[in-house]
RNA sequence: GGAGAGGUGGCAGAGUGGUCGAACGCGCCUGACUCGAAAUCAGGUGUCGUCGCAAGACGACCGUGGGUUCGAAUCCCACCCUCUCCGCCA
């Protein structure tokens, strides 16, 4: 959410950025509905003050001269209620034109219409050369990690369970996450894996309705939360926090759900696109002018972990054209993954992938847009600014295990575990 | 899930229809006293919004949302949360 003032202020810059953005939010229909909204309120507000003229002089009013003023409160009241009505109906509108609009945006992301345009920014790692990579897919069959089929009996299609060295191998880069996050001083937490409709919508999600990539309870207003952002968000709503605990930093672990509407097919092969799976979340809450700053931060920490597992991966800046509403500055991490890319999917030994970068990791600067509608303030002597917040993944399991399995395994199909997750599976290899 | 109690300002805690944006106390800020501090004394101390150059005026907020009333922190209804006891359970 933008601050209305500024809205009205800075019109032209705002609806520039719409476009840029590729924003279908309505800028002219907005001033118009607050303006409207505007001329209610006043006129409320002053029929809210005749009123509570006429109930002060009730206070002195003698027996004669109550029922008079008994008869005008009467009809204030009346046409109280319709301008209230009124003024409703234009503060609907308004939230809901508010809602779409977009955060602002980094003066240096660059203009794209849509994820063809993201900007590779490097590469790090080197493939290995392989003469015939499986996919994640035919690695798990080979091994009986994964039981899709079994999955799609008890909860329906991409749905899975992880079993044998493949369930520990899970729990140890949770765990390897969180030791390395902890370290760098984030604080591990666990969060709920429902959240309500307000929550939802103030970090920026829409928890109903046609578009949804969100599973909701019935006869509730609570969701299963598709990232631990929502959560962590969640944590410091309504807050006032203290200018001296800045920045706070958080390392959430969650499951994560998500409907995934309309998107079978190969770019959801295997693991990569699913109704659920875990991940470790960073989120950060800190001073406006620290925000540019932690952007680099998160996007280091996420790189790290992906050298320490010994990953192939390239970072890559998202365009203007591929931003949610609440970014205003956004990296991912994309690791190499054999499985994808022409020439795939693939059943057992079919042979001609070619592999591509696939999307691992993604952290974003929501600056003040999260914080504004989870209402997260800060106190810096006078001045009670919004926080800002960013987040990004640390691991999120599926994908880094497609990444994991497809980059470490051997010529003969079996499994090198990197050496930063011995320690904590306890097993050097798969197969 | 059942029975009961309760949710008021930074904290604690009065208030059961108009004298209440809200007592008293604590905390905090300013000033006096003091070489300085403590103690004491005096004054101040919520948030959001509308209008206004400003001073300020006005509106809203006592868990949330409705309702009754000329007028609601106060009465009624629903929901949420907390506490105590019972039941169930990892």
């Amino acid at each position: 959410m933008l601050d209305i003032k500024y809205i009205r202020e800075h019109a032209d810059e705002v609806k520039k950025n719409c476009e840029r953005r590729h924003s279908k939010a309505d800028i002219d229909e907005l001033l118009r509905v607050d303006a409207d909204r505007l001329d209610a309120l006043r006129e409320v507000e002053e029929i809210r003050k005749q009123r509570n003229e006429i109930a002060e002089a009730m206070k002195s009013a003698t027996p004669e001269d109550r029922p008079g003023l008994i008869e005008k409160g009467k009809a204030l009241k009346e046409s109280l209620g319709g301008k209230e009505a009124q003024l409703a109906e234009f503060e609907q509108a308004w939230t809901g034109l508010m809602l779409q609009v977009p955060n602002l945006t980094h003066p240096d992301v660059p203009e794209g219409k849509d994820d063809s345009e993201n900007v590779e920014i490097r590469r790090v790692g080197g493939i290995r050369s392989l003469s015939n990579p499986r996919n994640h897919v035919e690695l798990a069959h080979m091994h009986d990690l994964i039981d899709f089929e079994r999955g799609a009996k008890v909860a329906g299609a991409k749905f899975y369970f992880l079993k044998g060295k493949l369930a520990l191998l899970e729990q140890a880069l949770v765990r390897f996450a969180l030791d390395y996050l902890t370290a760098e001083g984030f604080t591990a937490m666990t969060t709920p894996d429902l959240a309500n409709d307000t929550v939802l919508v103030g970090t920026g999600f829409q928890p109903r309705g046609p578009e949804t990539q969100i599973y909701s309870i019935e006869n509730t207003d609570l969701s299963l939360i598709g990232t631990a952002e929502i959560g962590l968000g969640g944590y410091h709503m309504n807050e006032m926090l203290d200018e001296s605990v800045l920045p706070i930093k958080y390392a959430g672990l969650s499951h994560c759900f998500r409907t995934e509407a309309g998107t079978y097919g190969r770019e959801s092969y295997g693991l990569y696109r699913v109704h659920q799976f875990t991940k470790v979340e960073m989120f950060v809450y800190c001073k406006p002018d620290q925000s540019d700053a932690m952007l680099a931060e998160i996007l280091r920490h996420g790189e790290t972990l992906f050298q320490k597992l010994g990953i192939p991966y390239r970072v890559v800046e998202i365009c203007t054209g591929d931003f949610g509403n609440p970014h205003y500055r956004k990296y991912d991490i994309e690791a190499w993954m054999w499985g994808r890319g022409d020439g795939i999917p693939l059943r057992q030994g079919s042979g001609g992938q070619k592999g591509d970068w696939g999307e691992v990791t993604s952290a974003s600067n929501c600056t003040d847009f999260q914080a504004r509608r989870l209402n997260i303030r800060m106190k810096d002597g006078e001045e009670k600014p919004y926080v800002h917040t960013l987040n990004n993944t640390a691991i999120a399991t599926s994908r880094a295990m497609i990444a994991l399995l497809e980059n470490w395994q051997n010529e003969d199909g079996s499994i090198t575990v990197p050496p930063a997750l011995v320690e904590y599976c306890g097993f050097e290899r798969i197969g």
